[in-house]
This record gives structure tokens, C-alpha cells and sequence, in this order.
RNA sequence: GGACGGGUGGGUGAGUGGCUAAAACCAGCAGACUGUAAAUCUGCCGCUCCUUGCGGGCUACGGAGGUUCGAAUCCUCCCCCGUCCA
């Protein structure tokens, strides 16, 4: 491999800080950049992930991103996933225990992990590592030893805990372990800097105080902001439902995207972009004095974080979409087609629930009945409705505001 | 190990024998209004059947039995959580 050619530390620090909620400490970080740029040696920049769910969505992606901004310099970035530590599940921002997940679950995810993270990763210079590489081969022996280099006292002290102990809600046993065998992984890895989101500050300086007492330096430690969920309130989540998977269809996306209120786009704007925040900050002005109407602002993201997924034809394809299906009101161009053989007449509330566009007949005729459904473009209130399979033919099927399929009877 | 408190619908949480598919709030969905925004207003919000009616049936208040014409509510045993004591 070619020599790296490093830019110099006021450079780099500046690209590496943006969007950054806290760096600790950032003279450390600045001193690692400079002593790695006299000496061409890359900075090991990891960040670790517990493979808990199958999907990742754009609050994960912040801090990857900010990973990946690391590799654009240069630096050395370690994924390293937390096949292990999965299985104890992290504590953080939890108000109960969690079911442990079983290996296969763990394997899984971190299958389809991978695939996804190098979206955004470049796939060449990523170095990835799971922790049970040494996690799993410690003894009880080891693991007595680490246990032995914090206190309970200031593991107790940090908010999860606290407040499920003052709610007087269960905490295991296993939970404590976690900041615990986690920083074990940033001793392994010998790491030079962790970036993480914010919530994860705890575990993070947790890892730097036991990296010290194995005799390393401690890392320096980079945290992004969470990114807030289209709800505009919670975090991200899956189990929130207030988020944008990675993998979704570029028009779902737009959609989603579209949805979010017009304060929460300056935070997308800055966390989900590579746009510089001065740019952001001139786009921010300019709707504020009419110049720019919002909802253009707000494609003008939705498109750029699509691009970065699926690029920029299909970008521009949602966009065009979006626009004549909701700004124009007109029948969207391609609505995901679904073939059903000829037949005798069926209830539409059946068909929906067929169709899985409704979840059960109640839901359907609920929604008939409030003037959801649409066939053709024409209102469907009568719950007994039905529609006639018998000869081949196509309809236009809205169901809710989103949910349009295309039927053909074949 | 002992004493006490608790386990209700996706979440919080009311309900101590029939009027309870279960208050209220949150989340969610739909309609109106819009920029498919947000906010707001209105309605819906277990499943299922039909003759779509303030209609019938089924399922539901940790689990299993029991008392009763009738149980989320009473009794018994079990499981789980917390508090205090050891």
C-alpha cells in the first residue's frame, strides 16, 4: 500500500469536527493527529456496534459517517462489531433489561450489517473486527481481573442505572459488564480514538479509565448528536418507528423524509450531509427570508440523502415522483404492481387485507368508513363493496395516504 | 430465608363482583386544513360474522385451577418484579 500522505492537523481537525457533539479531550486528539502526521503512521480510529437489530437506519448512519470522515483522511477505521457484547445488550438509554439475543440472531445481523455499512464505509479501507475475537476467549479468571479496575459506586452513578433504581425497576447483573468488557475492546484493539453518539458517553470514558489501567494511552473520544426521528421528538429508532431504514425504497424514503417538520431539517441538513455548515447556515437564512420556499429546502434533502443510498437517478426519480403524486395530486407513476388471477367478485376489505395493504377486515373497514380508500381514484365508503375478478382488467388501489398498488386481474 | 407492595390493551396508568373490549393520557391510523409538512380540529383505534345494528360470536387484565347466574375484580397454588430485614 502506498504511503498515506496526511493533511496537515488544522485541516484534518477542522473536516474531523464537524457536526461533532464533544470531543474528549480534543488537545489529545490534536496531539495523536500530530504526532501521527510527523510519524505516517495512521490514527486506529474504531467504532464499535452492537448487531441488535437486522436494519440500520439513518441514526446510525451520523456516526458512521463521521467514521467514514476519518478514512477520508487517512486514519485507519475499525468496525468492529460487538457479536459479543450483543449478547449482554447495552444498558444505555434502556429502561429494562433486554432479552439476551442468541448467536444465531447476533450472526445474522451482523451479516446484513456489514452489507449495509458500506454504503457508507469504503469497503477497501474498512478494518473489521468482532469483539468476540477476544472477548470469548477470556477466562473467568480475566474477566475477575477487569471487574476489578472499576468501582461500583461510579457505575451506579450513571443515568441508566440511577433512574431504574430510583423507579425501582430491575437492573441484572450482567448489565455492569458491559462498559466493562467493551472497553476490554478498545485495549485489544489498541485504539487511538472512538467515536460514539453522545449517549454513549458513559461507556466511552468508561473505556479510556480501563484502557489507563492496562497500561495504554486513552483514547480520545469523538461523540455525535442523536439524530431525532421523524416524530421530531425521540431519538431514531426501529422500535420507535420514527425512522428512515438505509435500505428502503428511494420513493419510501422521500416520503419519510418529507414528513419531518421544517425545524428538524437544519439538524438532517447537518448530520445526514456533507454539505459544509457554512452552506447550511446561508440555506437556513435564505427560508428564513422567504427567499427559498421550505418544502424546497426540504427536497433539495431528501434528495441528497437518497442519492447518497441509491444515487442520483433514483434521487432524482422520488423526486419527480413525490412531486406529481402528492404537490400534483396525480396517480403515482410507478405504484408497486401486484397480479392476482381472475376469480369470482370479492369484498374490497378482504382484498386489502390480501393485498396486506391493512393488517386485518376490521382495519379495513374501519378505514373504508373514514374515507381512505381509494379505487381509481374514487372514494370507497361502502364496506360491502366488491370487486369483480372475473375478467382481466387493472386498478388503482389507495389505501391510507401513502399506500398505493396497482391490481391487475390476469 | 422472612415481612410487605406490585404484575391491566403498543406505552404510561385507572378500575376491587355485573352498567368494562376495559377510564384518561401518549403513540398510531383516517378525514379536514396545508407545503403529503409541522401545529390545529374531528373521528377511529382487539379479532371475526352478517341483515352494518348503539347487532351477534370469540379472545383479552402474569399462569393454572376454583367460587359465583356472572370475575380484571373473591379464593388456592405457581411464576415474575420491587422494597425492607437477614
Amino acid at each position: 500500500m502506498a504511503p498515506t500522505k496526511f493533511k496537515p492537523v488544522e485541516e484534518q481537525l477542522a473536516y474531523l469536527k464537524k457536526g461533532a457533539a464533544e470531543i474528549i479531550r480534543e488537545e489529545e486528539l490534536k496531539a495523536k493527529i500530530d504526532q501521527s502526521v510527523k510519524s505516517g503512521k495512521p490514527l486506529r480510529v474504531y467504532l464499535g456496534v452492537d448487531p441488535t437489530a437486522p436494519d440500520i437506519h439513518l441514526g446510525h448512519t451520523v456516526v458512521l459517517r463521521k467514521l467514514r470522515h476519518f478514512q477520508d483522511m487517512g486514519h485507519t477505521a475499525i468496525f468492529l462489531i460487538g457479536d459479543f457484547s450483543a449478547m449482554i445488550g447495552d444498558p444505555t438509554g434502556q429502561s429494562e433489561t433486554r432479552p439476551p439475543l442468541t448467536r444465531e440472531q447476533v450472526d445474522a445481523n451482523a451479516k446484513t450489517y456489514l452489507d449495509q455499512v458500506y454504503k457508507i464505509l469504503d469497503r477497501e479501507k474498512t478494518e473489521v473486527r468482532f469483539n468476540s475475537e477476544w472477548l470469548a476467549k477470556m477466562t473467568s479468571y480475566d474477566t475477575v481481573r477487569l471487574c476489578g479496575h472499576y468501582r461500583l459506586a461510579r457505575m451506579l452513578e450513571r443515568e441508566d442505572f440511577r433512574s431504574r433504581l430510583e423507579k425501582k425497576q430491575p437492573i441484572s447483573v450482567h448489565e455492569l459488564l458491559y462498559p466493562l468488557l467493551t472497553a476490554y475492546d478498545a485495549v485489544a484493539l489498541q485504539s487511538d480514538v472512538e467515536l460514539g453518539a453522545t449517549e454513549q458517553k458513559f461507556n466511552l470514558l468508561v473505556h479510556r479509565e480501563i484502557q489507563r489501567e492496562y497500561g495504554q494511552a486513552s483514547q480520545a473520544v469523538l461523540t455525535m448528536p442523536i439524530l431525532v426521528g421523524l416524530d421530531g421528538e425521540r431519538k431514531m429508532s426501529k422500535s420507535l418507528g420514527n425512522y428512515v431504514g438505509i435500505t428502503e425504497a428511494p420513493g419510501e424514503m422521500f416520503g419519510k423524509l418529507m414528513s419531518i417538520s421544517d425545524d428538524l431539517m437544519w439538524s438532517y441538513y447537518e448530520l445526514l450531509t456533507d454539505f459544509p455548515s457554512p452552506v447550511i447556515v446561508r440555506l437556513r437564512e435564505e427560508v428564513r427570508t422567504g427567499a427559498l420556499h421550505p418544502i424546497d429546502a426540504k427536497m433539495q434533502l431528501a434528495h441528497t440523502v437518497i442519492a447518497g443510498f441509491h444515487g442520483e437517478e433514483a434521487a432524482r426519480k422520488a423526486s419527480d415522483e413525490f412531486r406529481r403524486v402528492f404537490r400534483e395530486r396525480q396517480a403515482p407513476d410507478e405504484a408497486p404492481r401486484h397480479m392476482i388471477p381472475q376469480g369470482t367478485p370479492k369484498r374490497m376489505s378482504a382484498l386489502l387485507v390480501e393485498l396486506k395493504l391493512v393488517s386485518s377486515r376490521s382495519e379495513a373497514e374501519r378505514l373504508m368508513k373514514q374515507g381512505g380508500v381509494e379505487l381509481d381514484g374514487v372514494r370507497v365508503d361502502d364496506v360491502k363493496r366488491e370487486i369483480d375478478l372475473s375478467k382481466p382488467g387493472e386498478y388503482l388501489l389507495r389505501a391510507g395516504k401513502k399506500k398505493f398498488l396497482r391490481l391487475v386481474i390476469e
